[in-house]
DNA sequence: GCAAAAGTGTTAGCAGTACACCCATGA
DNA sequence: TCATGGGTGTACTGCTAACACTTTTGC
């Protein structure tokens, strides 16, 4: 996940969701995630799913004062080293797994946010055709394994999987290319198809602990 | 689900979501979602499933001025009449259907936002254990049948349905109690169990129309 | 007894899993 | 020609839909 070191008080020098406040009082507020976004993490909005978490308004969560934050969560593909904007100090990669240990420590009720935002992305992953977003424009089914491999920490059989995910009616279509890797057979190419909810999903997981993210 | 009639400018007339503004700026949105329901709708809060929905912002959405609005999504069994409230000179329980198809007009944006309630609602009753929710405290297996079947409109066999709810671990637990007809074998009375997610889903839809809602 | 609703047993079919097998490529 | 990853065929198994059947009540 994304993540930036702040530079300001409060909570100087801890890790933090990379967001803002709204610019003025017309700007919406999914333009403004996208600003924040393009302005912490130089990320462009081509191939990125960007969907509404929730919003956190508990009184006491900013000691600054009355602070409500709209929460947004973004998955996209090909990350990017993120470069420094304007109030974060730094901004990196980290990985979900630490941040859920609690070995990285985020300022605010941003932990949170994060636990949240895993369990919805778990949860969209499993009920919806959302795994392509973690992939390019084109991909193979082995790559499409991968995405769902690592969310879960399970091992799938490739040439099962390979089957299944072609069987769902919409969800990825053939692009005619192919993928020749360094070595073995060369891989049929795919992009994702018109369907967004998928039934029954892929993969149902066995148990529901906090591990398997990468 | 429940609508109040607007008694103030704008919209003066037309139907509404019953909400209103942050009392205060200490208060909790959750809060105020609670104090709204029961302001407008006197509903009790026991056996109440209150879940935040989304917040929506678009600039234009409100002509007094910029206001964000942060929905919740109710479910609760026996409905009761509601009575009026402060800004609300009439409310009522309407037909989903009715709103869906725009026989009923609706204010603002709210529209949209029951639109994404139903679709929410639909969701949350197929992966989880939300379906008690709709329930009152004890209930036989067909009370809960009759949800699934009204929520999505199709006819399920009841000796299946009967032995597939009680197979899932901790979704509802028996509790000795009967209950008698005016005919026919009593039936044994259950309550909710622990569990809040169910995989697999009870019941699959098979269309993802916009029909089947009463 | 009869109708109606609750609850049980049984079976065919289907979908998922496991795995043997074949195919196409680089080295 | 061998190793490697891609793709196909097939048997086994567990779940589910369908439905015959039994049980318990009110009238």
């Amino acid at each position: 996940m994304l993540l930036v070191e702040r530079g300001v008080d409060p909570y100087r020098g801890a890790r933090a969701l990379p967001g803002g406040f709204l610019n003025h009082a017309g700007e919406d507020i999914l333009d403004a995630a996208h600003r924040e976004l393009r302005e912490e993490a130089d990320l462009d909005v081509a191939r990125l799913h960007l969907e509404q978490l929730g919003t956190y308004g508990a009184p006491g969560r900013d000691p600054r004062g009355r602070v409500i934050s709209v929460a947004y969560l973004a998955i996209a593909p090909e990350l990017p080293d993120p470069v420094a904007g304007t109030d974060a100090a730094d901004a990196g990669w980290e990985s979900a797994a630490d941040v859920l240990s609690g070995r990285t420590k985020l300022a605010f009720d941003h932990l949170r946010i994060v636990t949240d935002g895993i369990d919805r992305a778990r949860g969209k992953l499993e009920h919806s055709a959302l795994a392509t977003a973690f992939c390019r424009e084109t991909f193979t089914i082995a790559d499409l394994q991968q995405v769902y491999e690592a969310v879960w920490g399970v091992q799938l059989d490739p040439r099962n999987f390979y089957r299944k995910v072609q069987k769902v009616p919409g969800f990825i279509e053939p692009t005619g290319q192919e993928r020749r890797a360094t070595k073995g057979r060369p891989a049929r190419l795919f992009q994702a198809g018109p369907t967004t909810v998928l039934h029954p999903p892929l993969v149902r997981p066995e148990s529901t602990d906090s591990e398997g993210a990468r």
